[in-house]
DNA sequence: CGCGCTGTTGAAACTTGTCAAAGTTTGTGG
DNA sequence: CCACAAACTTTGACAAGTTTCAACAGCGCG
């Protein structure tokens, strides 16, 4: 990629100008931000966190302070059961916010891991509640952002609710497909960032019957798949099966 | 219900001050506000709505303008699919913000259908999100519930994705007792509104599924049930079942 | 009184999970 | 550079849990 060598060049004045500069802002946070209000909210995202690949960014119960905006990179979010049960919640890309859903008890509900080398923005959340009063548009923003999540994990639990392992996988692949789109890639090129299980477990499904459903796919010409590289070859019968739902995130 | 006699005598005088007098006030939007807040609140909840048994509060699609807080009685909401699936995706007793997936796109995401007569408040959300400048713990507040919301789902996300019948079923009847209990009601006596089918589908199983299992547990002397009256009498081993999960909403 | 809706129960069928084995890739240390 | 271990993936056979199909009982209602 070219952006990593050019990054290195990149100033401590441009830092300081985080959000209007940054490549995914009209996806994030600073969406609809005029060139002043953009400014007041870089004010307060001052501070960015390099995460290395298998590391976590927040675990469970650790203190809330700061929602975190994927800058580059890829994370998965998983909740423990108090048996230990695992249960992957998300997988999250450049421009998602994480930690939305410490808000309500001040601690972190979750855990997220990093899958790929990763960079996030840290936003300190006491400052951006004050930063509402005085940037309606962002507070406007914000709820939207809160709401969208709310409609995804709703779609998610349809999902898990009624559909079968092929429809749940394909449905997966179409949103993962939408929003690769949405940040100007490939709809077609998939890197999946992530293990069977991983994905075997956020459909409520073994690894065991995800490989197949690959394999399936594979050999009814919708995918080619060779470990963690996927090529959609038959997007439509693949939205077909998931049910066509438009799941733009 | 001592509750429905007494109603008769409240005057108008007692109605515009909704908030204040409400029974659940604890549990919704104005908690922790103090006298002055509250009564700020309650200038722009001027309206309720009565909706009885059966009739939808809102459709997916129909225009957002209001978020709909529950004063009495008991709702669900649901999704369909584009191929006319259903996915009952909560239900929702007093005290209880409907609308909150409405927010990201102007538009009802769900239905929401009262499951028996009910009465609700009308929260303008133009008018809420103004009023967050004023009242910044009401905006704290409303960014919680929000979370709550979220963090609600993800527990969901674990019965749908990680759990068999039999838990589910049990983690299904621990929550609806804890947020009884939340509500001064005993934790134990829980009069079911919903029918089997509601329930299954609310948690990814057939109606048939839902039956047999409350025959089981009848069996094991976990509850009695006869239709829609349901006592928990072992909700120790009930929530063994359900994984411990203190899921309070 | 009969009809419709809801709930219960049984038997068979099917999807998915479980267990097991083997192939592949990646990384590590000699 | 090679050997080996560890992690990941694929595939098969079988078991289990859940759904599907079907019949019937109870309750409420016109």
């Amino acid at each position: 990629m070219p952006t990593q060598s050019r990054a290195k060049v990149i100033r401590i004045a441009d830092l300081k100008h985080a959000c209007s500069s940054c490549s995914v802002r009209e996806l994030c946070l600073p969406m609809g931000l005029d060139h002043d209000d953009l400014a007041r909210l870089d004010t307060i995202i001052n501070r960015r966190q390099y995460v290395p690949a298998g590391q976590h960014l927040y675990r469970a119960r650790d203190r809330f302070q700061s929602l975190y905006a994927i800058r580059t990179g890829f994370f998965k979010t998983y909740d423990l059961s108090n048996e230990g049960g695992e249960q992957v919640s998300g997988f999250h890309m450049n421009g998602e916010l994480m930690g939305l859903d410490a808000i309500s008890s001040d601690a972190h509900a979750c855990n997220a891991v990093a899958l790929e080398n990763s960079e996030v923005c840290v936003i300190p959340f006491d400052q951006l509640e004050e930063l509402f009063h005085e940037v309606p548009m962002l507070q406007k923003h914000f709820h939207k952002i809160m709401s969208r999540e709310i409609a995804t994990d709703h779609r998610l639990m349809m999902v898990l609710g009624t559909m079968t392992a092929e429809e749940r996988l394909a449905s997966f692949l179409v949103n993962l497909s939408e929003r690769q789109t949405a940040r100007g890639y490939s709809p077609a090129i998939l890197r999946l960032g992530m293990s069977r299980e991983e994905i075997g477990n956020y459909l409520g499904l073994t690894l065991e019957t995800v490989s197949r459903m690959f394999s399936g796919f594979q050999e009814n010409g919708l995918v080619q798949v060779e470990r963690r590289n996927l090529a959609i070859t038959n997007l439509a019968a693949l939205r077909q099966l998931a049910g066509c739902a438009g799941t733009t995130r």
